[in-house]
RNA sequence: GCUCGUGUGGCGGAACUGGCAGACGCAACGGACUUAAAAUCCGUCGAACUAAACAUUCGUGCCGGUUCGAGUCCGGCCACGAGCACCA
C-alpha cells in the first residue's frame, strides 16, 4: 500500500463521514470521560509535546472504546492569556484575532493527528459562550463569601505587569511565566477563598488515583500544621494595653512546641502587620518606622536568604506569658511573616534555631526547658527535638508529647489556649491588571459600594478597541465605554472592575462544561455532569500539581457545597506524560535549536509512525531524548508488516479467489479449534494469546512501550510460523485479525488500511472487538526452568507443566551433572516455585 | 536544611507478588542474496579469564543486612532530579 500522509487523510475524512467520536447518550453506562489538559492555541505548529500527550492518549481512548467503553474525548482551547496579549503588543494583531485563526489552525492539526476527539463538544475559553459561565461561577462564589476582596501585599511580576497567585511565583521568587523576579505590592484585590477547603482537600487526596508524588507535592503545598494558638496579653508601661474596641490587647501566637512555652523570652511581630503598629511607644516609633521602611524595600529573595543575619527592633511594649506570668519584650522582626497564623510568634530560643540567632544576635536571656533524654545533663542548644521537661513548674519531668496536651489544657481554663491547625495555603488571588482575560463581573458604585453585576446582564462583555500597552494599569480602565456604567442597584453612575480573571479560573471547571457545552441557560446540566463526571482518566504535565490540579479540585468542592454537582473531585485517575528533549538530552529550545518539528516527520513518514515511534521509544511517563535512528527502526516495522499482509493476502487469493471475503465475512471466524495444532501452531497461539495478554494489560497502565514490543514479537513468531511446511493460511489470517486489531489504536490510519486490504470494506477497525487471550493456550507442554544450588544458577532443565515437587527432584537427581553440582555437600532442602526454579540447599 | 523520586549493557529501555537480569529495539560485528550498492533475510552481541570451546568467576550507583534465593525488602552512604524552605 505505501503507507503516507494520503492514507491518514483517507481515513480522517471517513472516521468524520461515520462520525465516529460521537457520543452515544444511550449507552451512557458504559461511559469513559478521557480527558487531556486543553492546550493554549499558539500560533505555532503543533509540537512533540502535543503528540505525546495527545496522540498516546487518543490510542489509550482507542483501545478503551474498542474494549467497549463509551468514550467521551473532548478537545478544546485555553484560549485566554498573556501570550496574545504579548503578541498583540508586538506586533499589533489584536488577542481575539490572533486566537482565533490559532484556533482553526490547530484544530486542522488536531484532525491531522488522527485523534479521535469529539469535536460537538469543543469550547474555546475566549468566547462570551464560555466566560459568561466563568463570571456567573464567580458570582456564585462572591454570594458564597468564597470571592471577597481585600487589601494585601501581593506578588507582583513586573515583566507582565500584573498581580500574580502563590501558586505562580516559583520557588526561588521568580514569576512561572516568563522568570522575571516577583515584588510586592500592596493592592486591594480579588480572592477565592481556597483555605477553606484546605483539610477536605488533603483528606481526599489519599483516595485519588494519581502519581504518588503529584499527591505528595499538593500535600507539602497545603502544608496542614498542628499546634495551638497561645494568648500573652500586652502591657505597655505596666498597664494593660487596650485595642480600639476598649478591650484589653491579647496576642495570639501560633506554635507547634507549647512544651516549650516556659522558655519563652519574647514576642516578636511580622513589621507588617497591624499589630506591629499598636504595640509600638512613641518612645520606639521612630526605630520601628525606620525598620519597617527598610524591610518593605527589601524583596523576599533578600528577606528570605538563609545567610542573612537576624535583624529587629523592640516596640516599647511587653507582653505577660500566661504559664509563669513572666514579662518578656515585643521585638518586630521580618523573619516573622505576617500572612501566616497570627503574624506573632513566641520566642523560645533554647529550642528553635532561628529563635537561637535572634537572642545571640541580640543578648536575649536563652532558657533550656527541654532536656535531651539520652544525656539530660549536656543537652546542646538549640535542641530541636522532642524530650524531657525542665525548668518547667509542674511540667517539670514530663515529656514533650504529656506537657503539650497538659499545658493546653490547663490554659484553655482560662481561654488561654486552644489547639489549633495551620495551614501553609493562602487564598487564591485571581485579579489580573490584564486585558486578554474575563471581565470581573463586579461594579463600584459611590452610594452601594461593591456590587454584583445581575446574572440576567451576563456577560460582561470583554471590548475590542481597547489600548492594552502595558503601563502597569489594567488595559480596560483606560477605556471609558467599558468602565462608566450604571448601579444595577440604585442606578447612578457608577465603575466597572477593570481586571480580569487569572486564567486558571477557566480551566478549573472546563471538564464540566465540555459535557454540556451548548447550555445557554447554565454552566451545565446537573444531571449530565452528575452522570458523565468525574473524569475518569485526565492525561496531561506534572507542572500544574499546584496550581490547575489545585484550583480545579477547589472549584469541584465549592461547585458540590453550592449544589451544583454531587460528586467531590474532578480527575479520578491521572497520568502525567513526561517531556521528549532533544537528541542531545536537553530540554527543546528555540534558543538551543534543538527543537524537533513533527511536521517533516509527518510529510515524510505519516502521522502514525510518529505515534509509533513515540509510544515504542519513550516510558510514557519518564519521556526521554529524541532518536531519529529508532524512528527509522519504526518505519522498518511498519514495512515488515505491511510486507507480511501484502503476502499473506496473495496466497490466500492464489488459493481461493472468494476466500478472503468469505472469511472477512465471517465475524465468528475462529480456525483455531478446528483441527489439531502441529507443535509450530500450537507456539503461534501461544505468542499470540500471550501477546494479547499483555499489550492489553501494559497499554492499560500508559506503558506502551512494552505492548510495542509485545506486537513486535509476534510479528516475528507469525514470521518463524511461515517458514514452516503446510502453513495453515486461516490461522495465519486469524492471527493477522487479531494483530491490527491489537496495533490499531496505536497506527490508527495504517491499520484501518490493512483491515481495508483483509477483506472488510465500508467498515473501520474500531467497530470491531478488542481481542480477548485464552489462558489454555498460554500453558506449553514442556517448561524451562532454572536449577540453582544454594541459590546460585547452575543450569536448566526441561519439565513437564504439570510436574510436582516429587517428580521434578527425581528427574533432577538422575541427571548426570546433578553429582558434579551437589559435590561433598549434603542435600539440606529443596525448594521448588512451579515453573520457575528449583533451589538445592546444601552444605 | 526537610520531604519525595530516580540510579540496570555502547544507547533507548524491559523484568508482574522476592524466583533464570538485560525482553523488545537501536548501534556494532559476521554471513546470505546482488556484478555492486540499497533494501531484505539469517546469526553473534554485559564483563573478566581462555588460543578456542566447555567451564568458572564477577555483574543492576557504593557499603552492609534479612533470605534457600535480592535489580526488587531493610539500614547507612553517594550522585542526579523534583517539591518545600526563617511557616513558628
Amino acid at each position: 500500500m505505501n503507507y503516507s500522509t494520503e492514507i491518514d487523510r483517507k481515513w480522517q475524512k471517513h472516521w468524520d463521514e461515520i462520525n465516529i467520536a460521537k457520543f452515544d447518550e444511550t449507552r451512557i453506562d458504559q461511559k469513559l470521560y478521557v480527558l487531556e489538559m486543553f492546550s493554549y492555541p499558539s500560533g505555532a505548529n503543533l509540537h512533540v509535546g502535543h503528540w505525546y500527550n495527545y496522540g498516546l492518549s487518543d490510542s489509550w481512548a482507542r483501545m478503551k472504546k474498542m474494549q467497549g467503553y463509551e468514550v467521551f474525548q473532548p478537545m478544546g482551547f485555553d484560549a485566554f492569556g498573556l501570550p496574545a496579549e504579548n503578541y498583540a503588543i508586538d506586533t499589533g494583531i489584536h488577542p481575539k484575532d490572533s486566537t482565533e485563526s490559532n484556533i482553526t489552525k490547530m484544530e486542522e492539526q488536531l484532525k491531522s493527528m488522527g485523534g479521535l476527539f469529539n469535536w460537538d463538544h469543543e469550547l474555546a475559553t475566549c468566547r462570551p459562550e464560555y466566560y459568561r459561565w466563568n463570571q456567573y461561577l464567580f458570582l456564585q462564589l462572591f454570594k458564597q463569601g468564597l470571592a471577597y476582596r481585600k487589601k494585601a501585599p501581593v506578588n507582583w511580576c513586573p515583566h507582565c505587569n500584573t498581580v500574580l497567585a502563590n501558586e505562580q511565583v516559583q520557588a526561588d521568587h521568580t514569576c512561572e511565566r516568563c522568570g522575571t523576579i516577583v515584588t510586592k505590592k500592596n493592592l486591594t484585590q480579588w480572592f477565592f477563598k481556597i483555605t477553606d477547603y484546605a483539610e477536605e482537600l488533603l483528606e481526599k487526596l489519599p483516595d485519588l488515583d494519581w502519581p504518588e508524588t503529584t499527591k505528595k507535592n499538593q500535600a507539602n503545598w497545603i502544608g496542614r500544621s498542628e499546634g495551638a494558638e497561645i494568648t500573652f496579653q500586652a502591657i505597655q508601661n505596666d498597664h494593660d494595653l487596650i485595642d480600639e474596641n476598649g478591650e484589653q490587647l491579647k496576642l495570639k501566637t501560633f506554635t507547634t512546641r507549647v512544651d516549650t512555652l516556659y522558655g519563652v523570652v519574647a514576642l516578636v511581630v511580622a513589621p507588617e502587620s497591624e499589630l506591629c503598629e499598636l504595640l509600638t511607644t512613641p518612645e520606639q516609633a521612630a526605630e520601628v518606622k525606620a525598620y519597617q521602611a527598610k524591610t518593605l524595600l527589601m524583596s523576599d529573595i533578600d528577606r528570605t536568604s538563609t545567610v542573612l543575619e537576624k535583624t529587629g527592633v523592640f516596640t516599647g511594649s511587653y507582653a505577660i506569658n500566661p504559664i509563669n506570668n513572666h514579662k518578656i519584650p515585643i521585638w518586630t522582626s521580618d523573619y516573622v511573616i505576617a500572612g501566616y497564623g497570627t503574624g506573632c510568634v513566641m520566642v523560645v530560643p533554647g529550642h528553635d534555631e532561628r529563635d537561637f540567632e535572634f537572642c545571640t544576635k541580640f543578648d536575649l536571656p536563652i532558657i533550656p526547658v527541654i532536656a535531651d533524654p539520652e544525656d539530660p545533663e549536656n543537652t546542646e542548644l538549640p535542641y530541636v527535638k522532642y524530650g524531657i521537661l525542665v525548668n518547667s513548674g509542674d511540667h517539670t519531668g514530663k515529656t514533650s508529647e504529656e506537657a503539650m496536651q497538659e499545658i493546653v489544657a490547663e490554659l484553655a481554663m482560662d481561654n488561654l489556649a486552644e489547639e489549633q491547625i495551620n495551614y501553609r495555603l493562602r487564598d487564591w488571588l485571581v485579579s489580573r491588571q490584564r486585558y486578554w482575560g474575563t471581565p470581573i463581573p463586579i461594579v463600584y458604585c459611590d452610594q452601594c459600594g461593591v456590587v454584583p453585576v445581575p446574572e440576567s446582564d451576563l456577560p460582561v462583555e470583554l471590548p475590542y478597541d481597547v489600548d492594552f500597552t502595558p503601563d502597569g494599569e489594567s488595559p480596560l480602565s483606560k477605556h471609558a465605554g467599558f468602565m462608566n456604567t450604571t448601579c444595577p442597584n440604585c442606578g447612578g453612575p457608577a465603575k466597572r472592575d477593570p481586571d480580569t480573571l487569572d486564567t486558571f479560573v477557566c480551566s478549573s471547571w472546563y471538564q464540566f462544561r465540555f459535557v454540556d457545552n451548548k447550555n445557554d441557560q447554565t454552566m451545565f446540566d446537573k444531571t449530565k455532569v452528575n452522570k458523565m463526571c468525574p473524569v475518569d482518566h485526565y492525561i496531561g504535565g506534572a507542572e500544574h500539581t499546584t496550581m490547575h490540579l489545585l484550583y480545579s479540585r477547589f472549584i469541584t468542592k465549592a461547585l458540590r457545597d453550592m449544589g451544583y454537582l454531587d460528586f467531590d473531585e474532578p480527575f479520578q485517575a491521572l497520568t502525567h506524560q513526561g517531556t521528549i528533549l532533544g537528541a542531545d538530552g536537553r530540554k527543546m529550545s528555540k534558543s538551543i535549536g534543538n527543537t524537533i518539528s513533527p511536521d517533516a516527520y509527518i510529510n515524510k513518514y505519516g502521522s502514525d509512525t510518529l505515534r509509533l515511534f513515540l509510544a515504542f521509544a519513550f516510558s510514557y511517563v519518564d519521556g526521554g531524548p529524541w532518536n531519529d535512528d529508532t524512528l527509522i527502526a519504526i518505519t522498518k516495522y511498519m514495512g515488515r508488516i505491511e510486507r507480511f499482509v501484502a503476502e499473506l493476502i496473495e496466497q490466500i487469493e492464489q488459493k481461493d479467489q472468494s476466500l478472503l471475503g468469505t472469511w472477512a465475512a465471517d465475524v465468528n471466524f475462529d480456525p483455531w479449534h478446528s483441527t489439531d495444532l502441529t507443535k509450530a501452531e500450537k507456539e503461534l497461539n501461544r505468542v499470540k494469546n500471550y501477546t494479547i495478554k499483555e499489550v492489553t494489560r501494559d497499554a492499560d497502565k500508559f506503558q506502551f512501550n512494552t505492548s510495542i514490543a509485545r506486537l513486535m514479537e509476534l510479528l516475528n513468531a507469525l514470521q518463524d510460523y511461515v517458514k514452516e511446511e503446510n502453513v495453515k493460511l486461516d490461522l495465519v489470517y486469524q492471527t493477522v485479525s487479531d494483530y491490527l486489531r491489537l496495533l490499531a489504536p496505536f497506527a490508527p490510519h495504517f491499520s484501518e488500511e490493512l483491515w481495508e486490504s483483509l477483506g472488510h470494506q465500508n467498515t473501520s477497525i474500531f467497530y470491531e472487538k478488542w481481542p480477548e487471550h485464552d489462558e489454555k493456550a498460554l500453558i506449553t507442554d514442556t517448561v524451562e526452568i532454572a536449577v540453582q544450588f544454594n541459590g546460585q544458577l547452575k543450569g536448566r532443565i526441561n519439565i513437564a507443566n504439570d510436574a510436582k515437587q516429587p517428580e521434578v527432584e527425581e528427574q533432577l537427581k538422575a541427571m548426570p551433572e546433578f553429582i558434579t553440582w551437589l559435590g561433598d555437600k549434603t542435600v539440606r532442602k529443596i525448594i521448588y516455585v512451579p515453573g520457575k526454579i528449583i533451589n538445592v540447599v546444601a552444605n
